[in-house]
DNA sequence: GATGCTTACGATACCCGTAAAGATA
DNA sequence: TATCTTTACGGGTATCGTAAGCATC
C-alpha cells in the first residue's frame, strides 16, 4: 500500500472519474494513475471503480464504502505535514479562505491587509463562493477557513465559531419618499418594488420568512448575489434595496436606513472539524475577531 | 512520505525506542528502520526522537505532538485493509479477544465453541489479561474485542456495550457453619476469614466499598486473581470465599450461597471506538449475547 | 476523429539487507 | 565487551514517463 495510491484514489473521485484530469492535477502521467489504481484494487482485493469498457464511470459499492477511510487517511496525511511545518515555526505556506462576496468586499479587507503585513511569506488565497460551496470546499480540504452567514453550521464535519452579528438595512435614492420617513413596519415596504439578495445568500431566507409571517407578499423585482449589484439598480430607481448593514458605505446618491424587523444574523467562521490550522491560520481568525470586537469562544 | 515510515515510527515508540527490537517485530533490518526514521524526520523537517549519542531514548516534544496523527494514520491503514477483506467476504483472518480469567474460564467457552464451528478459517486468539491491560490492548489495536467488568468504560477511546449482569456469591466447605444458615448481612461475614479477588478484578472494588460503608473491617486472608485459586483455598478451610456467581459450578466439597449485598455488576464488551470490526468480529459479539440472553443495544 | 484508459518498455530512483564503523552502557 | 545506531555499499525492484494500442463517445 502506498500514499500515492490513496492520493490518486481521492483525486480521481474528485475529478469525476476522469483519470487524465486527475493526472494533470497531480502532475503525473495517466498511465501511472491507471497502474496505481489497479494495484490498489489488487491489494485490497476489491474492485473500487465501475468501468464501462475502458472508461471509469463511478464507484462500486465497495469503493463507496471504503472511500471515507481513504478520505480520512489523505486528510491525516495533510494534517501531519501541516502540523510538522507549524512545529518548525515555518511562517510560509498557503492559507485558503473561502468566503462570500459580502465578507470579501466589505468585511475582510482590513483583516487581509493586517494578515499580509504580519505574514508576508504566506500565500493568502481568497476564494469567493456561495455558502454551500464554501462548506463543501472546507469538507474537501480545498479551503482552510470558511466565512459566511449561511450553511456552515449545518455541516457536522465543520467546526464553527461566531464571527459577528449584523442586521439588514434599506437603501434608496436620496430623493425617494421613504428616505425622509422612518420605516418601522414591513407593511410600509410592501408598497415598493424591492431589490435584495438571491435565495441562500446573506439572510435572504429570514427576509422571506418575516414577510410570510406577516402575510405580506412583497414585490421583489430583482435578486442579486451581492450588494454592489443591488446598489446599482437602486441608484437607477428600480426599487428599494435590502442589504446587509455592513455593505452600506455613505454616498451621495444613496440613503440608508437600519431596520430590525428582519432579525439579527450571525456570520460564522468555520474550519474542518478534523483539521488543525497552521499557526497563521489561527492568527487569521484572531485578526478577524480583532477587527470586529467580538472575541467569542468556539461554538457548535 | 511512506506508509512504512509511519509503521516504523509507531513500532519504535511501542518497543520503547529500541530500533533493533522494532526491526525484529517488523521483520526488517535495523539499518532500514534507522534510515526511514531519518528520512521521515527530514521530510517533516522536525526531529522526532531524542537521542543520547547514537541511542534513541524518547520522543521530542514535536514527536509527541505528531504521534497522535501518526497513530491514527496507522490505525486507518489497518482499518482499510480490514474493511476491504470484509467486503470481499473473506471469512478468514485473525480475531484477537482480550479478556479476564473469569470470562475465559466460565463464560466464553460455549461462545468460543460456536464461533470456531461457524468460522473454522478464522484464527481466534484469546488473550488473558487484567482489565487495565485489556483496555490498553484495545487502544493499541493489539486486540479487537475486550471483555471485562472493570476499567473498560473509563476509556474514551473505547466503545462499550453491556454483556451481562451478575452478583457475587459466597462459597464455603459443605461442613462450614455458614453453609446451613442463610447469610443476609455483612456483619455475619465479618466473623470469618475471607478469600476473594485481587483489587481491580471482578468486582473487588465494590466488595471493599460495601464493607467500608458498613464500617466493617473484614479479615481478608488471601486475594487471588481468579476463582480457581480462591476455591482451592476455601476447600482447605482457610476461609469463606467471595466469587462471581458464574464462577461456581456445583461440587461436593463446596457449597455456594448467592448474596446481593455486594451489588449488581455489569460485564462489558468493548472495542476500539475508531475501528470497524470484521464481520466475524461482530458475529462473535452476537454469539456472546446469544449465549447469555441479554441482547441489548450499545451504550456509552 | 477526439478523448480516455490500458499495456509495453526502458531509465531512473528508491528500498532493502549485509557488513563495517562508531557510540554507548 | 556487549548492545545499539549509523554509515557505506551493492543488488534488486518499484515507480515513473513516453509511446503505442485499443475502447468509448
Amino acid at each position: 500500500m502506498n500514499v500515492q495510491q490513496l492520493r490518486i484514489m481521492r483525486e480521481t473521485v474528485r475529478q469525476g472519474f476522469n483519470l487524465s484530469q486527475a493526472a494533470t492535477v497531480l502532475n503525473a502521467s495517466q498511465s501511472g494513475l491507471s497502474k496505481h489504481i489497479q494495484e490498489l484494487e489488487y491489494e485490497l482485493g476489491v474492485t473500487l471503480f465501475v468501468r464501462r469498457g475502458k472508461r471509469l464511470i463511478g464507484l462500486t459499492s465497495e469503493g463507496a464504502q471504503l472511500l471515507p477511510v481513504i478520505e480520512r487517511l489523505n486528510h491525516d496525511l495533510d494534517n501531519l505535514k501541516q502540523q510538522a511545518a507549524d512545529l518548525r515555526h515555518d511562517q510560509s505556506g498557503v492559507l485558503a479562505v473561502a468566503t462570500t462576496h459580502t465578507q470579501a468586499r466589505y468585511v475582510l479587507p482590513p483583516v487581509v491587509s493586517a494578515f499580509r503585513a504580519e505574514f508576508p511569506q504566506v500565500q493568502l488565497k481568497l476564494h469567493q463562493a456561495s455558502p454551500d460551496d464554501i462548506a463543501h470546499m472546507l469538507c474537501q480540504g480545498q479551503a482552510d477557513i470558511g466565512i459566511a452567514t449561511e450553511s456552515l453550521t449545518h455541516f457536522d464535519a465543520l467546526r464553527c465559531e461566531p464571527f459577528y452579528q449584523w442586521q439588514h438595512c434599506l437603501i434608496m435614492p436620496a430623493a425617494h419618499p421613504l428616505a425622509s420617513q422612518p420605516v418601522d413596519s414591513l407593511q410600509q415596504l410592501a408598497d415598493w418594488p424591492l431589490i435584495t439578495y438571491h435565495d441562500g445568500f446573506t439572510g435572504r431566507q429570514q427576509i422571506d420568512q418575516r414577510f410570510a409571517e406577516s402575510n405580506i407578499t412583497p414585490e421583489i423585482v430583482l435578486t442579486a448575489l451581492d450588494a454592489d449589484v443591488i446598489k446599482t439598480y437602486v441608484r437607477t430607481g428600480l426599487g428599494v434595496g435590502i442589504i446587509a448593514n455592513m455593505a452600506y458605505t455613505p454616498e451621495e446618491a444613496l440613503t440608508a436606513q437600519p431596520v430590525d424587523f428582519f432579525g439579527v444574523h450571525t456570520t460564522w467562521i468555520a474550519q474542518h472539524a478534523q483539521s488543525t490550522l497552521r499557526q497563521f491560520g489561527l492568527r487569521f481568525i484572531a485578526l478577524c475577531h480583532q477587527y470586529h470586537g467580538i472575541k467569542s469562544g468556539s461554538a457548535q
